[in-house]
DNA sequence: CTGTAATCTACCCAATTGGGTAGTGCTTTA
DNA sequence: TAAAGCACTACCCAATTGGGTAGATTACAG
């Protein structure tokens, strides 16, 4: 029984190399070639493919959109975007649409293999930029802006939603004390309201 | 000009194993090992390696720790995790500390080779669960709580430290109505403060 | 057609927050 | 020893926000 595996590429040379690929493994075969995201959404049920590869530039709806329908119908589908775009928004656009793996079209035929087989095993195939654009987001890099050790408690306690009167509880300090440490903070972090504060040290990683 | 691998795994076995496999490649070169991140530490700058392969459960600091200390003193170390941990939190916190790569103690000989050398291409070299763990974070399952459009909108417009009369200026309606909109939110949300709200939207990815 | 949900507006009052000024005391660094 | 930074407290006032009540309009589904 082999895996079905449908392609979703506009570029048509380029399809029919993914599929003669594809079909020279024995557990994989290409059961269908769309150049256009509709078509296949169309098909899906019929189609009843486990994995998917999906070009990101396709007339009407893009990759990454057609990636969010489908897995809205087929969860379980595997959707693995095969594209030139490298650009950092795309990709994780494309990884929170749901696809399971990114491949750069820059790959060989084994990488393709490799690829579909790592799909199936639960595994998550990327090009070795991919990898490092992903594990890269992760590694949030220091902020330069400075708030002490007191300025840092307080904005935490903020930022879980209490009120200065429940920060200067749970710091053991005056209401007052609360409002002088904000100001600070309000000036260092160059915001005029307990949100913006909130919003920028979430956003510059101070907590 | 053979690659410096630092070793740092207090179990000497696997430790021995790991040098046996490295050193018979003619590209790598294990330079010292090490059973614990103190020594391996202190000798950061003796060794200069390119590469330290990680272990986590250390006595002493552990290695997520000791990664974020070795990234502090030498920012291009590629530091591969190598570990029996799966858990999602220690793999997010290892990623987070500055590691270039991730595999479990599963590996065999070729894995380990090929994740070196994924990683002087300035890849991240991850095993295949791995992998899947660090994709899937980027999947946010939709929330269960649903706002109205127009809710949506003053929550938005809201995070991004706008004031009542400013919203109300943006979106063309009386700050009464952005009032009646966020308390309704706040019961939908089940907080009672701005700040909650727009840190529930942000966890629940509302916005 | 009727009810329900969403959107919109208004008014009132209490509580909270933001901004300013003015101090004290402690520790670290020059 | 002086200067600088951090932590702390107090008081005042204006602005903003939270909560309650009351009502209007539109759109959509049963």
């Amino acid at each position: 029984m082999k895996h079905k595996v449908v392609i979703i590429e506009d570029n048509i040379p380029l399809s029919d190399a993914f599929a003669e690929v594809i079909n020279t493994t024995n557990n994989f075969q290409v059961i269908n070639s769309y150049d256009n995201c509709e078509e296949a959404i169309e098909r899906l049920k019929f189609d009843n493919a486990s994995i998917f590869l999906m070009d990101i530039e396709l007339p009407g709806i893009n990759g990454v959109e057609g990636t969010k329908q489908i897995k809205k119908i087929f969860p379980k589908a595997n959707i693995i975007m095969v594209t030139v775009y490298e650009n950092s928004e795309v990709v994780f656009d494309a990884l929170c649409a749901g696809a399971s793996g990114y491949l750069t079209k820059s790959l060989n035929p084994e990488e393709l293999i490799d690829a579909l087989n790592e799909c199936i095993d639960g595994g998550a195939p990327m090009s070795i930029k991919i990898a490092k654009m992903v594990v890269g987001s992760f590694q949030k890099k220091p902020s330069k802006i400075e708030l002490s050790k007191r300025e840092k408690d307080v904005l935490l306690q903020l930022s879980e939603g209490n009120s200065y009167d429940s920060i200067a509880e749970n710091l053991f300090i005056s209401k007052n004390t609360i409002k002088f440490h904000l100001k600070n903070i309000y000036i260092k972090l160059q915001v005029n309201s307990n949100i913006e504060a909130v919003q920028k040290a979430n956003k510059e990683n101070l907590l």
